[in-house]
Order: C-alpha cells, then structure tokens, then sequence
DNA sequence: TTTATAATTCTATAAGTATGAAAATATGGA
DNA sequence: TCCATATTTTCATACTTATAGAATTATAAA
C-alpha cells in the first residue's frame, strides 16, 4: 500500500455513516467466497440512512478498496474487504522503533508496541 | 474507544502530511518512557512544512490522541502513541464475522479475517 | 537584560466534503 | 409488456478543513 490508497481508505472511515457502515459488515462478514455482506437496503434500514446518502457513501468506500460488491437478484450485497484493513495497518506501523520491535510483519513479536 | 474518538483519530491519519507526521514518529518511536520521539522542527525540516502548517496539523494529531509531546529546551518531542493505534484496530474490526473468526482478541486466531 | 531560536495562535482565503430530494437506471415478477 | 422494488446519479446547498503569512509566546544563551 502508499500514500495515496491509504489517505483514500482514512478518509473513507473517517465519517460517522460510514464507519458505522463498515463495523456493520465486518460484524456480517464471511471469510467464504460469496458469502457474508449486506445488501445496501438492509444497511440503510437498519442505520436510517437515506437511499441518495447511502449510495453515495458506499460509492466513497467501494472506491477506497475498503467494500466489494456482488449482485443477488434486485438487491446488491455489499461486503467488507478484511485484507485491505491489514495492509492499511501495516502501512501505518511500518518500520516501527527502526524496525527493531517487530511490530509488523512477524507473527511472534519482540516487543509491545502496538 | 467509542465511535467519536475513532472518528478524531481516522480523520487525524486521513490527511497526506500527517499521515506522513505519524509515519515518522513510528519510525523514532521508542516504547521506552521519555525516549523516542521527533521534535517539531525536525519533523518539519524532514517533511518541508511551513511552521504554522506543522503546528495546526501536531494540535490535529494531539487531540485525536494519536501523539504526545513532552518539551525539551526550546524544542517540544512528539511521540506517536501507539496504544490509541491498538484500539483504533480492534474498534474497526469488533465482533468481526459475527465473533466466531477470533480476529480481534485472541493472540491465537481462529481464522485469516485480517 | 538583550538577542536568537523554537513553537504556537490568529486570521483570511481557498478547497474539499456531506446531505437528501428528485429523476434515472436496473432487475424480477405478474 | 407493465409494474413494483432496489439502487444509483444528478444537483444545489450547507458545512468542514487546509494553508501559510504575520504576530505572539516561551525558553535558553550571551
């Protein structure tokens, strides 16, 4: 990841409806190929969100990488992308302490950074 | 960490020259108390920041508490806080797949969410 | 005390983002 | 085909954020 994608996928967090959106389809995700998400009707029902607003935020996190989408009949299910998170956390904690904590990259870790 | 302050702390990374700004700080950082860290002028010299630039987006940066700062001389140290990054993560990734991947929590994950 | 250095606050201007009503597009069923 | 449902696009308005020059405050050294 750079700079640019993960200003991109900041800033799509970085607002209420959104972010709410997005902890929404983590919490319906699936690791499962074709399974898991939220058709856009649901995520608007359940946090009141307007269908003009809804889609417009959607498009903003569709573009950042941070949903895909599939269609399923009239309703389209939008569904978290897990790996982009990781590799925006690892952008964010790369070469910590000069690399020395091991904060990313490696599973066992030499210290407690983040 | 509750949905405003994860809202200060993404809005607070969504921006090119504090993005950069944290990335630095990561890089010096120490998990050491009173070690670690970048003065002002520093980051500014590295990043070509005009003073009063650099000081808006610092004050951005301490008040989503993503940084500390601690004077030394005429200089004042920022510090990347790295434990209001931890919470950042798990905030975003709560109750991922409903709670049975163990993305968030556990040290022993369950399944590759993120 | 005077001077130099480091950082912040004030301020105006410029630029970017969010909202939701109305209209348009797409799909599936009668 | 015609109708109902689901979602997106268009658009005007309102709001929020970034920039950097000039003035101010704080610390340290001469």
């Amino acid at each position: 990841m750079e700079m640019k994608s993960a200003i991109e996928a900041l800033s799509a967090l970085a607002q209420e409806t959104r972010l709410s959106i997005f902890r929404a389809l983590v919490r319906a995700h699936s690791p499962k190929e074709g399974e898991g998400g939220l058709a856009a009707g649901d995520i608007g029902a359940a946090l009141d969100v307007p269908p003009a607003t809804l889609s417009f935020h959607l498009k903003e996190m569709s573009h950042a990488g941070l949903v895909t989408s599939r269609r399923d009949g009239r309703s389209i299910i939008y569904k978290a992308d897990l790996s982009a998170m990781r590799g925006l956390t690892e952008f964010l904690l790369e070469d910590c302490c000069g690399g020395v904590c091991g904060t990313v990259g490696t599973r066992q870790r030499k210290k407690e950074c983040a």
